[in-house]
RNA sequence: GGCGUUAUGGUGUAACUGGUUAACACGCCGCCCUCUCAAGGCGGAGAGUCCGGGUUCGAGCCCCGGUAACGCUACCA
């Protein structure tokens, strides 16, 4: 009854598919490279595609900024929204027609169903559920109508989802890193297919665009592993084969948990920004979870005889890998599956070992090209002219725009008739607020006052507190400015490590 | 809570198909070099492989049972 696999040579496609919802991300670029080796070693194809069907995330300049790290970090794709190829459109949103007829279907055959609560209703039975400390999930009240109260219902006009109907049993598949993973049905809900605005949930656009992509393995991160049965049930409703599984582990922050913005820089652009370059972000990446054997130790087996006087690798034997030696030595199945910590600490250290190998020439060709390109210079010039009588004092003003440790002095930051703490709490709503503003002067702006009006704070306190964690004085260009020239990811992230550094401080002080 | 996954120094990894004193890198400490700081060189501390059983002449690798961490548990992906 299983349908049958992919076989071994059918030709060898995979694909990433990031959502547009913000700043690309470091796990995407790392799934990315995962799937990007993983075509080119197979002479396999690697799609892009852009799961863009969540509205209310949306974030109209992220997918330009995924093809922009993505292309940074070297790994291109050969069919993608920009690129076109002949399984196209690669961008969710224009497939919803689609969508809309398999999941038809999946109607026609019984294997999914209409379900009419509203989202109210859904949250209420899920609130008793784990009030009565049962697992909260779907109770199928919808499962079994009767095609009188569906056409009631439809023509009422009423909106309703349609939910995957999850038969008795149990699901197993291959996971080709861990070997077989069980399921019991009692456990897989009767997930959302198709959401009231007429979009597909990410469950049902991924296992449709695989199929129709000709998708061969599907390499994703370890999130996904629980949600694989319920994929495995749609690609039997189909009546389609399935793909090869591999499940990534997740990279972490210090903490283990998985990778978050709130503890670790998550966008690509913080690092391009931030002055990391491609060759050691792709090669830090590359170092997560192993898989990367040591360069001689896959020599041909004839003189594995010899002892091999195996001299002191050093680090630069092992630790250090470009792209290409990736393609070369790389091994998918050596994957660990333990979740890496992305740990900062050993990226600068590999970053500035590529610095040191640049040419001089290249070394300051990579400077004007990023920290001291032209265009960030012609930035910054405008809000320096007026407050300078000599062009030597440029940098007196600039100088935080250049410098990656700025950390205000208690007298500085803290305003005068304000407490630490107080303080420390208010800089929080001010970082939770520019996360959520877009990053131009106009929206800036009234985001801040608004929230210093909420807290009885003066704008000058409130703008002066920012003022101080942003460039280390009370004196500096013009706030709004300065912070949009410097770019959103840095701000937030010079934020987030102040309110770090100072809760730290103020641990250390306690005890 | 339920389900799933994972587990080697602080961190990233290595250890052939069970085989000897668990290796390399980052970080940390010290020394050398040096006008300073880096870089570089040399050296050091730091794990007995999550815990408990078992199989075996022999277990980080195999088996059983725990524990912990993480993930999922949405009309998000």
């Amino acid at each position: 009854m299983t349908n049958p696999s992919i076989t071994t040579d059918t030709p060898i496609r995979v694909r990433i598919a990031p959502s547009p919802t913000g700043d690309p991300h470091v796990g995407t670029a790392y799934i990315g490279l995962i799937n990007f080796l993983y075509a080119r070693q197979r002479d396999g194809k690697f799609v892009l595609r852009i799961e863009d069907t969540d509205r209310t995330r949306f974030v109209a300049t992220s997918e330009q900024e995924i093809f922009n790290s993505l292309r940074w970090l070297g790994l291109t794709w050969d069919e993608g929204p920009d690129v076109g190829g002949p399984y196209g459109p690669y961008r969710q949103s224009e497939r919803t027609d689609i969508y809309r007829q398999h999941v038809q279907l999946l109607l026609d055959n019984g294997t999914a169903y209409r379900a009419f609560e509203n989202p109210e209703e859904l949250e209420d039975l899920r609130k008793r559920q784990l009030a009565a400390k049962l697992p909260p999930r779907y109770d199928g009240a919808h499962r079994e109508l009767s095609q009188a109260q569906i056409d009631t219902y439809l023509a009422e006009g009423r909106p309703f989802v349609i939910r995957l109907k999850v038969p008795a049993g149990q699901t197993t598949f291959r996971d080709e890193l861990r070997d077989d993973i069980t399921f019991d049905h009692n456990n897989v809900d009767d997930q959302v297919l198709m959401k009231s605005d007429g979009f597909p949930t990410y469950h049902l656009a991924n296992v449709v665009d695989d199929h129709l992509m000709r998708i061969t393995d599907v390499i994703r991160a370890e999130e996904w592993i629980s949600s694989t049965p319920k994929h495995v049930l749609l690609y039997n409703a189909f009546g389609w084969a399935l793909p090869r599984f591999w499940h990534m582990p997740l990279l972490r922050n210090l903490d283990k948990s998985k990778i978050s913005k709130r503890k670790n820089p998550v966008s690509l652009i913080y690092y391009r920004q931030a002055g990391f370059l491609p060759e050691a972000m792709i090669n830090f990446l590359g170092l997560m979870g192993g898989g990367m054997p040591a360069p001689n130790t896959s020599a041909p087996t004839d003189d594995a005889a010899k002892p091999a006087s195996s001299a002191p690798t050093k680090s630069s034997e092992t630790d250090i890998f470009s792209l290409a030696d990736m393609v070369a030595r790389f091994q998918v199945e050596n994957i660990r599956l333990g979740g890496p910590v992305f740990d900062l600490t050993k990226l600068k250290w590999l970053n500035g070992e590529y610095i040191r190998a640049l040419t001089p020439e290249a070394f300051y060709k990579s400077l004007r090209d990023t920290i001291l390109s032209d265009a960030y210079l012609q930035q910054i010039a405008p809000l320096v002219q007026t407050r300078i009588e000599t062009l030597g004092e440029f940098g007196n003003l600039t100088h935080f725009l250049f410098a990656d440790d700025i950390m205000p002095p208690a007298d500085v930051f803290i305003p005068k008739k304000r407490t630490l703490e107080d303080t420390l709490a208010f800089a929080a709503e001010q970082l939770a607020v520019l996360e959520a503003t877009d990053w131009t002067h106009d929206a800036l702006e009234p985001a801040l006052k608004q929230l210093g009006e909420a807290h009885q704070w003066s704008v000058k306190e409130n703008f002066m507190l920012l003022r101080a964690i942003l460039t280390g004085s009370t004196m500096s260009p013009p706030l709004l400015e300065s912070m949009v020239v410097f770019g959103k990811s840095r701000t937030l992230d010079r934020v987030r490590r102040f309110l770090d550094t100072q809760k730290k401080l103020s641990q250390a002080r306690k005890p």
